[in-house]
DNA sequence: CATAAAACATTAAAAATTTCATGTTTGAGA
DNA sequence: TCTCAAACATGAAATTTTTAATGTTTTATG
């Protein structure tokens, strides 16, 4: 990680904040936060660290990693900038329960969480507003779960194409970043699940493969797979 | 469901709330509450509905209930009172995502969402501690679901048996309201696999099952085979 | 109290999924 | 550019889990 700019930037979130807070609160906001950069791979926040900052993703590709005792790794949601990340350790007290592992090179700006909690305490519809979009990402992370409690693996592989597609690159061709390692742990299945599923899929042309790009041809089947799980 | 007084009782919510906010803002949330009583497998509110109401579980067991297309439950999380519900759909806007159904029999007070979010805005205190009630039980949820998505059937009805011992009924032995049925849709498996494996645990001392009641005889092995998984 | 429905239980067969073994391709760093 | 590790790929064996079939027990209700 490098120390980039001194002054973040912080423009979609100054943008949405300055309905709810005055100027003095959003300057004491940015004069406490710090702006880097990581490299695909590192890790933003650990998982078992103290909140002591929320993370503003300003560009790039982050996902929320849980390790376990014997260190398998399960992605608990896949986000793309520009979001607040941490609703979850935001309002919660004790340590961090996931990592933000960036995906894709980011961007992003550490707000001190003291400095973050006075403003919200001081503000109460700006903190309205940021349990709402904290509630947001609980939402796209339950989904998730649900379609992973009770989908098989294909269903649930699926869902995890159709929620990049959708909520992550905003298109249904894309550059994917994540390995089928990462999709295996987000799906909850074995590496050679997914790699199979996607080569199945691709002969049966629902979906294509070239490289790294990744393009849903036929998005309606790929639904009706989601669908029946 | 019925009617009972009309002046709902509130005391541990009343005891928590009163550091936050005015006995003037909380006689305001009391009059517009209604205290409502439902009987074991009763809908307290309803998947797909609007969120008009954050529910206030004074007394008994309520569990979270996700249905999908096909009629298929899954149990998301199960409390015990006293505790506030709806943290999700408290900040949410968008309608429930999922019910919640008495499990015992309960005493529930229904606070109007619109006043309490009025309560919420002029105390903002009052709002973060509310955020922090509600990030516990997405802790909560999110836990069971880590556990679901990397765990094998035993360690994770190893890990239901744990939580309903340590978080619903508060001890090691304890009157199960739960069906096996119900259990299979909280550990994401089927019926039959409960069944074999509470079984199994019986001969193996591991627990021992009698009527309703069911009682940890060896936390350490059913913590083991929650480990290993 | 009778009776039907739901819950509980057990087993074998079928299906899904992981593990393992092996090999090729790709990509990052010396 | 070479080299090594990781990613990608494939198939078969082993394992886990579900489904189905069947029967007993418990619980709720007329």
């Amino acid at each position: 990680m490098t120390i980039n700019e001194p002054r973040p930037e912080f423009s979609w979130f100054r943008r949405i904040s300055s309905q709810f807070i005055s100027d003095k609160d959003f300057d004491k906001l940015e004069k406490t936060s710090v702006k880097l950069i990581f490299k695909k791979g590192e890790t933003i926040l650990k998982q078992g660290g103290l909140p002591t900052h929320v993370v503003y993703l300003e560009k790039g590709i982050v996902k929320f990693n849980y390790e376990n005792e014997s260190s398998k790794n399960l992605i608990l949601t896949i986000v793309s900038a520009p979001k607040i990340l941490g609703g979850a350790n935001l309002f919660y007290k004790d340590n961090n329960l996931f990592s933000f592992i960036a995906v894709e090179d980011c961007e992003v700006i550490l707000i001190d969480a003291k400095v973050l909690e006075e403003v919200l305490v001081e503000n109460s519809r700006f903190a309205m507003m940021m349990f709402q979009v904290a509630s947001e990402m609980f939402k796209k992370s339950v989904m998730n779960f649900i379609s992973l409690a009770h989908k098989q693996k294909e269903g649930r592989i699926a869902d995890i194409i159709l929620y990049l597609a959708a909520e992550v690159y905003n298109d249904t061709s894309f550059h994917l970043s994540l390995t089928r390692k990462e999709i295996a742990e987000f799906a909850g299945c074995s590496t050679e699940n997914v790699i199979m599923t996607l080569s199945k899929w691709q002969t049966e042309k629902i979906i294509s493969v070239d490289g790294k790009i990744l393009a849903i041809k036929d998005i309606d089947k790929l639904k009706y797979i989601s669908k029946i799980g």
